[in-house]
DNA sequence: AATATTGCCAACCGCATGGCG
DNA sequence: TCGCCATGCGGTTGGCAATAT
């Protein structure tokens, strides 16, 4: 036996909604709040089910939505984030004050999309259409790849931060990987490249190699899952990469504004 | 003017997730 | 631990408007 349906199909209204309905909505959302979804229908008069009346009311009816057509820088924020974390149009969203999950999504499908592929970019990658897709990480040619993380703590930056104007945010560090990575530019907050992964808030090499960082490797859409890898530094400790459960952290991060634990991170994997 | 096609977006649907008893 | 329930999420669809033929 399958779930029972969210709501009594039958004698519920269906498609557009009428003025009528939205001003019930409203008026009731405006004295008792958001919430309660399945019995907020019978209560307000409606004969909508929760979820129906849910969707209308964040993606029409907040007070707080912005409307009209998207910004240029909307149009950047939107596609660099897309390059981070995919499909994840709530995520996004959370990113865009008064846009909808579902207005970007659509927003993406019918213009970004032809935007980047009429650029010979491919939206799903974010990499030119002729582009060779994965990465040969055992190849010994030099990569740039960007290391980005999240977070507030820079112990020991705090001077250097400042001065950059920088002192909460994105800390983005532009690595030479080598077989054993040996360089490493650091650089506050450059453009957001495409080429990213993601690692646990920004510590200098002898701390991070004090803790094993987790270090989920995205590449364009994908995740890239690889297990532990030791590397060593110019001073000879190792430092561990990767497939290093860090649950056990009762650190907290500020992951692209949202409070997160490390682990979190899982969540973010691509399709 | 009539019809076909295309683009857009609000809304729906099914599944996933998390909380709770 | 399990099952139920409410809610959230992302993919898909339906219908309207604009444009092309």
């Amino acid at each position: 036996m399958g779930r029972s349906p969210c709501c009594e199909k039958e004698h519920m209204n269906k498609g557009a909604w009428t003025k009528e309905e939205d001003e019930r909505l409203v008026s009731y959302i405006k004295s008792h709040g958001e919430g309660c979804w399945r019995s907020l229908p019978r209560a307000a008069g409606l004969l909508r089910c929760g979820k129906s009346c849910r969707l209308r009311w964040i993606n029409y009816l907040r007070p707080d939505l912005k409307r009209g057509n998207f910004t240029h820088d909307e149009d950047e924020l939107i596609i660099k984030l897309h390059s981070l974390l995919g499909n994840k149009w709530s995520l996004i969203a959370a990113r865009l004050p008064g846009r909808t999950d579902n207005e970007i999504k659509n927003y993406w499908n019918t213009h970004i999309k032809r935007k980047l592929l009429s650029k010979g970019i491919d939206p799903a990658t974010h990499k030119g259409i002729n582009e060779v897709k994965i990465p040969d990480l055992k190849k010994t040619e030099d990569q740039i790849v960007k290391d980005i993380s999240f977070g507030s703590r820079f112990e020991g930056k705090e001077e250097y931060m400042e001065q950059k104007g920088n002192k909460n945010g994105l800390v983005c560090k532009e690595e030479r990987v080598e077989y054993y990575p040996v360089f490493v530019e650091e650089k506050i907050c450059p453009d957001l490249n495409l080429e990213l992964r993601i690692s646990p808030p920004w510590q200098n090499q002898r701390e991070r190699s004090s803790y094993t960082a987790s270090r989920f490797y995205m590449e364009n859409g994908m995740e890239c899952s690889s297990d532990t890898t030791k590397c060593q530094t110019e001073d000879g400790s190792s430092i561990s990469y990767s497939s290093i459960d860090i649950s056990s952290s009762s650190l907290g991060y500020d992951f692209l504004g949202l409070k997160t634990r490390v682990l979190d991170f899982r969540s973010l994997e691509m399709k």
